[in-house]
DNA sequence: TATGTTTCCCGAAACGTTTCGGATCGCGTC
DNA sequence: GACGCGATCCGAAACGTTTCGGGAAACATA
């Protein structure tokens, strides 16, 4: 294990001429930069970043709090995001801890331990609600974050995200383009806040056709293939009118509609129209389904590469403008939607 | 941010003696100790990692080295290892780092630069091969490390693996318990070191039933559905002897096995008898099958815990003996098999 | 009273880096 | 010859913790 200080002996230069050389300082001759350069590779000299972290304040560690164990049908969603970002954070030569928040403490708890042992520069932050308590920490102790989303409308932070009333916006516009009036949609959650932001695009979208809204249309829960099932039944098996056409959150939902309709023996697109939104997920792709579906796509796969560097950039200090991004989405039309 | 010396002032003490009174020296009287530790508390003290590292060597971080991006059919067994192992190592207070193994550089390399840099305590080593680089490199670098699996006979590093040479032994001596003379085996890969495991035990079983050990009856290939499927029609389509029963080395294997047979005309147990390892993963499970399998099974799940315990002792120096074990699995007889 | 033995405490060094504030030298300029 | 200046270099402090080697009291033992 060479050091600094066998360095300097080795080359009968001082630590702090050692330091400076191979950290590219400025009053360090070529000749000697070169020297110290050549006998670190003999020498295989490595920092220890343990002393560096301690005397710059920064580990180049940075982390993820995964916020629960995560559930059997999100092991893809996991497995996409944990690696996707371990490897990008790799290749830029940081280090990528992750954490699994446990269910039993308070998750800011735990970022607050996190923060105060210094051992983290920075965190991803994934999944945001709409009032989230985890960015409202990081903020007010002013440690660099990065959010996959946005909690706000005008955020004063680093995020990446997709623009999620577009979105909403897009496939509701789409469907009453082609005559449809009573369109249904199958959001996730409530307190995730790309559902709120889909949902508004999709009365922005009814408003603006003067279409009316109706509130047993607007469906939240887990975004699965049960939540899609189910509620296609109960939407047409409910009293009230029926819709013409689905918009669904996830490909999974989708993957649900699918089933319901087929089982009560609706057809896509002639009794019904489906459209849904595509992560590019490997468990339900446009191919596993029946009827190839019209969708917005944007790979999840795609945020891993803005979320690391803007990420990096806030932890050295680069404006706000340069950590901020807004990804974009294509419409893709397919089978799945009839003109009426 | 409050230090050492905060506290020590705060106190009237020593730094030396605030620090012994946390650490819970023996000589430190009880009054002080509980004394600093309530101000440790109100002063809102976390020690600083990284200065304790510099000074201990240890940092407390820990490291997984994936070997590279999972495939996506390998989702479950990588989320289950990740989520698994950083939820148990951050309820023993440490860190886990998680680093993607970079397909173009050598996974030695990683390893190398991640001791070098001193950031990390310990490995957690995973998919043993028969002849492991990685494990020769840590062993030769005296870095602690769990392998999950074995690669030798007798180790000489801790370990927790279940006795794959029984599972292959078991399930292959239930079918011969039957009346089975032809049984065939589909493997993982045979660069796998349990996959040698179970072949050998699978190979005991025969020999010591004086039946008869085929070269085409031992299949290898990556454990999926596809390979259950094509070699079990392989299997049936060859002029050679037909096997009575199938040995499949996990679920995934053998729901592959059940499509094929299906596809043949063949039934379980009547035609074909079928066995198999289930590592209780939530991808195939007993009931998503056709049949009831009669299974060996041992959650991998039950892994994680042994797995951080050994390696957190194996860093604090503890002996051999008490990090390394071999999980139990026990047989489950289900419908699946046929008296001949 | 002298001599150990506990019990509790402390100063200072150490870990390996970065960085601040000079110091030295050679060279050209006035 | 004095001066300033740029180019190189260096000593020492600092980061926050642990730990080594002692040291002072208090108390028991002879």
């Amino acid at each position: 294990m060479t050091t600094l200080k066998d360095l300097s002996r080795h080359l009968g230069l001082s630590v702090t001429q050692v330091s400076r050389a191979l950290n590219n300082h400025a009053d360090v001759s070529e000749k000697t930069k070169s020297r110290v350069r050549d006998a670190a590779k003999t020498l295989n000299y490595q920092p220890n970043l343990t002393a560096r972290r301690l005397v710059t304040g920064r580990s180049g560690i940075v982390g993820l709090v995964y916020p629960s164990m995560p559930d059997p049908e999100d092991s893809w969603y996991f497995t996409q995001f944990v690696a996707g970002l371990s490897a990008r954070f790799s290749r830029l030569g940081r280090q990528f801890m992750l954490h699994m928040a446990d269910e039993e403490r308070d998750v800011v708890d735990v970022y607050d331990r996190l923060v105060r042992s210094r051992s983290i520069d920075g965190f991803v932050v994934i999944i945001p609600q709409v009032a989230d308590r985890r960015v409202d920490f990081l903020r007010a102790q002013k440690v660099p974050f990065v959010l996959h989303g946005q909690t706000m409308d005008e955020p004063d932070y680093p995020f990446f995200d997709i623009d999620n009333l577009a979105v909403g916006y897009d496939l509701t516009q789409h469907l009453i383009a082609r005559g449809h009036k009573e369109i249904a949609i199958l959001n996730g959650v409530s307190e995730a806040s790309f559902v709120q932001r889909r949902f508004s695009g999709y009365r922005q979208a009814l408003a603006e056709a003067g279409l009316p809204v109706r509130p047993e249309f607007q469906v939240v829960g887990t975004m699965t293939a049960e939540l899609g099932l189910l509620e296609t039944v109960r939407l047409f098996q409910s009293d009230g009118p029926k819709p013409t056409a689905i918009v669904a959150s996830s490909m999974r939902i989708a993957k649900g509609i699918f089933q319901a309709l087929a089982a009560i023996g609706l057809r896509v697109p002639d009794d019904v129209s489906v459209v849904a939104h595509d992560d590019i997920l490997p468990d339900v792709a446009v191919g596993d389904l029946p009827v190839p579906i019209t969708t917005t796509e944007s790979p999840l796969n795609d945020s891993w590469e803005p979320l690391a560097r803007f990420l990096i950039a806030a932890i050295d200090g680069a404006p706000l403008k340069e950590t901020q991004q807004i990804g974009r989405h294509k419409i893709v039309p397919r089978a799945s939607v009839r003109n009426l």
